[in-house]
DNA sequence: CTACGAGCTAGAGCAGGGTCTAGATCAAGT
DNA sequence: ACTTGATCTAGACCCTGCTCTAGCTCGTAG
C-alpha cells in the first residue's frame, strides 16, 4: 500500500478533519486517548503536522467506528500496531472478532429492515386506498 | 395481526423482559419515557400487567431501536399511534424516513465489512507463511 | 506592525441511553 | 407467621464519545 506514493506535504489538522471526517476536537482527543499509532509530528511552533501514514490509520479508524467497533477496541489495536512485529495473531483475531460483529449486524439491520418495508407497506396501502380502513391496531 | 390469537395471561415486567431482551429496568424507563402506547395495567397491588399488545409494541420498539432510531423519535411514533386514526401520513413518513437510514446503514456496513475482509485477509495469509514478512506497516 | 484566523492545552460539559440504589411492598412457598 | 424473591418509586449515577470553552500562541496576509 505505501508503494508508489509521493511523500506529500504532511498535513494541518484542519485538513485532516477534512480529509477523514472527523472533527478538529475528535482528532485531539483521539490523540490523547491513544488511538493513534504514533506520535504525530509537530512544527516549531507546536502545532500538529499529520503524514500520509497518520491519515490512512485515521481512515482505517473512521471505518472501524462506522461499522461500530468502541473505542477501547480501537485503543486496543493501536497499541498492537504500536508495538510492531509479533503479536499479529492477536490483531487478527481483533479484526476477526469484528468482522463477526459487523457480520451480525448487518443481519440485524437487514432483519429490521424488512419489518420495516412491511410495516411501511401497510400504511401506504391503507393511506391508498383512502384512509377509513378500521384496522389501526395500536401496535403501530 | 391480532386475529387467531389467545388472550394469554398478562405477563410481569421480569417476564416480558426475558421475551423482549430489554432490562426490567430500561422496560420501567420506556414507560415513564412515554415510549408505550398505551398505560400498562397494573394488579391491585400495583405489578405491572403487560398484555400481549403491549409486549407486541415493545417487540417493535426493540426493532426499531436495533436499526438505530433514537428514543426521541420512537417516543413520537408513539405518541401518533397513541392519538390514533387522523395521522398515518406522518407515520408512514417517520417510518420511510427510517427505513431510509437503514437502507444507508447496511451500505455503509457492507462497505466496512469488504474493507476488514481485506485487512484480515492480508493478516491471515502473512501469519500463514510465516510471520517473518517485513511488511508490517505501522498503517495497521 | 498588526490583525485575524487556525491551532494549542487542560479541563468542563453534554447527549444519549440506560443502570443502579434505597427503602418499601407484594406474593408465594413452608 | 415468616422468609424470600420479584416489584414498586424516585432519583442518583454511569459510560461512551465526543464537543465546547477559556486563555494563549502561531503564522500569514495586508
Amino acid at each position: 500500500m505505501a508503494t508508489t506514493e509521493a511523500p506529500a506535504e504532511p498535513l494541518s489538522i484542519g485538513e485532516v478533519a477534512e480529509r477523514t471526517g472527523l472533527s478538529v476536537h475528535a482528532l485531539r482527543f483521539y490523540e490523547r486517548e491513544g488511538m493513534l499509532v504514533g506520535p504525530v509530528q509537530r512544527t516549531a511552533g507546536g502545532r500538529r503536522r499529520y503524514t500520509t501514514v497518520d491519515v490512512e490509520w485515521l481512515l482505517i479508524c473512521v471505518k472501524l467506528r462506522e461499522s461500530g467497533m468502541p473505542l477501547a477496541d480501537l485503543k486496543h489495536f493501536a497499541e498492537l500496531v504500536r508495538h510492531g512485529p509479533g503479536n499479529e495473531a492477536e490483531r487478527l483475531q481483533l479484526l476477526d472478532a469484528h468482522q463477526q460483529r459487523v457480520e451480525a449486524q448487518i443481519q440485524a439491520l437487514e432483519e429490521c429492515r424488512s419489518i420495516i418495508a412491511w410495516k411501511v407497506g401497510i400504511y401506504a396501502e391503507n393511506l391508498a386506498r383512502g384512509e377509513a380502513g378500521g384496522l389501526w391496531d395500536p401496535t403501530g
